[in-house]
DNA sequence: GTAATTGCAAAATGTTTGCAGATTC
DNA sequence: GAATCTGCAAACATTTTGCAATTAC
């Protein structure tokens, strides 16, 4: 099993304070795709005393550390997953909202082979792939 | 070649205005991804008297009358392209904001392939693929 | 003439930040 | 003890909205 968020954080050299520790212990227990709003009320229920101004510096320290992985689905709020899952990608709902996950080998092959087509260096740039299907 | 959006303004039963006149010509003769305050700023150009406000009223009129398609790309903007363009995908380079269109029929046979796969109807549901690449 | 549209300014949302006090190492 | 972190409230960015005046049909 990998190492826990706060393990990794504490590897990184990260100041381990009691925010931290909740935060990281929120997103190690959540298997969904939790916004800022969100992280804040489940940290809330296991300790009171985290303001979301910490929720909002702490996501965003854990992703430049490398962490958390910050997600956009398109309704405006940045949503978070730890980066030591699996590899996958998303696939929303945009009529409910509902974000499923799959992994697909072939999409990440596509995915390079655009890329090349494009003359991309897959090495030097982050890539992202936004489809969208007619209605 | 297709309609301009003016026309299909015009044929959806839109009342048509100076603005709207305006905000679907610059629509009309983007062909890259703009937000609000992009369109604006072209608009601006061409009628002086054109509010942010109507500019936002206006994009969201024409995309729930389906002229313009809505895209979030992950910055926190909104941009907006025309609907009637061949259909496309887009990727994006998260360093530069870079938007990249492509055209690839095996993303799309993939895309229904998974959502088959995971017991979705694509006939009632829009959806929209999101895939990340491991740095 | 009536209903829809506009501009303005205010409000609503999601996120960031300055600062004084508290905490970690 | 020095540097970092926190909470609070204010600031910020994007988008929405109430209202009175204007405009389309």
């Amino acid at each position: 099993m990998t190492k826990t968020i706060l393990n990794r954080c504490e590897a990184h050299g990260l100041r381990v304070t009691g925010q931290r520790r909740t935060i990281a212990q929120v997103l190690d227990e959540s298997a969904d795709h939790p916004d800022v709003e969100t992280i804040h009320a489940r940290a809330s229920a296991i300790d009171s005393n985290i303001s979301v101004a910490t929720v909002y510096r702490t996501v965003k320290l854990f992703e430049e550390s490398g962490l958390l992985e910050r997600r956009e689905f398109g309704d405006g709020r940045a949503r978070y997953e730890d980066a030591e899952r699996e590899h996958h990608d998303h696939l929303i709902d945009v009529q409910t909202g509902e974000v499923i996950e799959f992994v697909d080998p072939e999409i990440e092959a596509l995915q390079e082979k655009i890329a090349q087509r494009l003359g991309y260096d897959l090495k030097g740039h982050r890539l992202e792939l936004f489809g969208t299907r007619r209605k």
